[in-house]
DNA sequence: GCCAACGTTGGC
DNA sequence: GCCAACGTTGGC
């Protein structure tokens, strides 16, 4: 099982958002960039658990759990010209943006913030959310980083 | 293929 | 709101 960490900005869709859901499962549309999409695309399986990243906000972090809950699919609003996510260079016979639906797990007792995260940075080495000017807003996360970063929910 | 211009991300 | 970092676009 691998492990991630997607961010989204909670005024456009949040952990809560993610927990009205129907099923508590929502398609992670809107993705416009080749390495994140590669990840859903490549490299993401059914069950892999998703670390829910708060961003662009007051206090950002980590609020919660979810998993990788589908295959990979196309993107849907990238044919739509009433989303913003609209883009006519995506072709509904060969899709240029695909994504993956996820499922919510849980949400942390408390938020673990960036800040929290950077004192920890000495034992997080190469932890990608931490590297300067990183923009990739989905990141995969080693199996150490994950227990980590999970036991300072409770520390 | 280079690179300037431009747009976006996201912390602060 | 500012701005550094970075990705994309498009002229050449």
């Amino acid at each position: 099982m691998a492990y991630w960490l997607m961010k989204s900005e909670p005024d456009a869709f949040s952990l809560e958002d993610l927990m009205a859901c129907k099923n508590q499962t929502e398609p992670w549309d809107g993705i416009r960039n080749y390495q994140a999409r590669n990840f859903m695309r490549d490299d993401m399986r059914i069950g892999d658990k998703i670390f829910f990243y708060h961003s662009n906000t007051k206090v950002p972090g980590i609020v919660g759990i979810a998993e990788v809950a589908s295959e990979p699919y196309p993107d849907f609003t990238a044919f739509d010209s009433n989303t913003k996510y609209f883009d006519p260079k995506s072709d509904p016979d060969n899709p240029r943006w695909i994504l993956v639906d996820i499922h919510f797990i849980r949400k942390l007792d408390r938020i673990i913030s960036l800040a929290e995260l950077r004192e920890h940075e000495a034992e997080l080495e190469d932890f990608a959310l931490l590297r300067k000017g990183n923009r990739l807003s989905i990141i995969p996360v080693g199996e150490e980083h994950w227990n980590q970063i999970l036991k300072l929910e409770y520390s």
